[in-house]
DNA sequence: GCCGTAAGCGGACTTTACCCCGGTTGACTG
DNA sequence: CAGTCAACCGGGGTAAAGTCCGCTTACGGC
């Protein structure tokens, strides 16, 4: 055998300059968006203000919709470890419909923090929106729904529902106007809406 | 006044030679997506086979995407007619539960047969995908659930995370790739766990 | 330290969505 | 039936997404 720490699936660790260049892009990313907005955002002015060229671009992020997918990656990973390691009910220690509940307010916060981004990551051409490759919202959502009793649910299928529960509003339905005119109203309905559902779909 | 028909909020009557256009070009772009899929379907390829200019589909659909949906809208008349005036329980005359939970099952297999369509009238830049400008899905959701006693919910904000329940899994996070391979299969699958859900949403 | 090679890089090239504006035509008024 | 005007048409122009391929460079083995 080997000495490696090698993990069949992962095919090999980035290179060191690729990595160096994703973190260079990506930075150079989110200071174009905070300056001038999603659509200034063009992958020909990204490459030039990088110092790199449009073929590095496209290796790193396949799709104009992979950058903003890349950004929203990066800044999942704080929700994320909220939820694996933070304080309850967000956090581990509490009942898993608390912990649900939980779960979806601090996810419409942070998707409605990261409205702008989040539909311009979207790609009719592949699914999987909000984020990383894996959808970290479902299986979140699966793993507390597996430790409920709820009968002879399919609890896969469910999981799937309930994250297009949450994101489907702020991604498809609710306009920017109405985001961006009554941001903390929707925001409450939102979080309240999904603790009855939650607590509607997961009681005996 | 005016001997008019007319209701103040829709500006004006599409011109007779617009209209001619706009089913010409549905009818044409309805048959290039048969035969040669999706991704031929360009705009200019459009416009040369219809024998119109670009300006003209740009001016009708406005953008890409406005195509899909166009062609999207039209096929969605038929599942309208269905639920305003078919048989129960999809159609009226069936309890609003047994409504709902047939209307979901409908719109699943729509979707399942125009997923492809629907995913291209995806437009990051304007939510309100799945057809119609006038979410129709969503009007009918929240229809059936203003008949229901549902105690203090927001029924409001509870038809749209339904809608995105429904739509959700299709339109962002199935693969293509599941969706070919074990299309029945999943038809299934969401169709039972969307009776599921609403009959535990539901229940009192 | 040196070498072979697979991965990465760059930027010219192609394709395509989308804009623009001068000329045309349908529909309503008197 | 003629006039008026807004809406519509056409197709060439622009900019940005995405592709390609020859050159370069990191990295593991000797």
């Amino acid at each position: 055998m080997n000495g490696l720490p090698v993990s069949w699936g992962a095919p090999r660790p980035e290179r060191a300059d690729a990595a160096r260049n994703r973190a260079q892009l990506l930075a150079t990313a989110r200071q174009m968006l905070t300056e001038s907005g999603p659509d200034q955002l063009t992958m020909d002015a990204l490459a030039e203000r990088s110092g790199l060229g449009k073929g590095t671009v496209f290796r790193r992020f396949g799709t104009r919709a992979g950058i903003f997918q890349g950004l929203l990656d990066e800044v999942e990973r704080g929700l994320q470890e909220q939820v694996l390691s933070g304080p309850p009910p967000l956090g581990p220690g509490a009942p898993p419909v608390d912990r649900l509940v939980a779960y979806g307010r601090a996810r419409v916060r942070w998707l409605m923090q990261n409205t702008e981004i989040a539909r311009f990551a979207l790609d009719g051409r592949q699914p999987v929106p909000g984020g990383s490759q894996t959808p970290v919202s479902q299986m979140h959502i699966r793993m507390l729904l597996r430790h409920m009793d709820l009968g002879g649910l399919n609890v896969d299928v469910l999981a799937i529902q309930l994250t297009a529960a949450l994101d489907g509003p702020l991604l498809l339905y609710l306009s920017t106007d109405a985001l961006t005119n009554a941001g903390p109203q929707v925001e409450q309905n939102l979080g309240a809406a999904w603790q009855d559902l939650v607590e509607r779909v997961c009681r005996p």
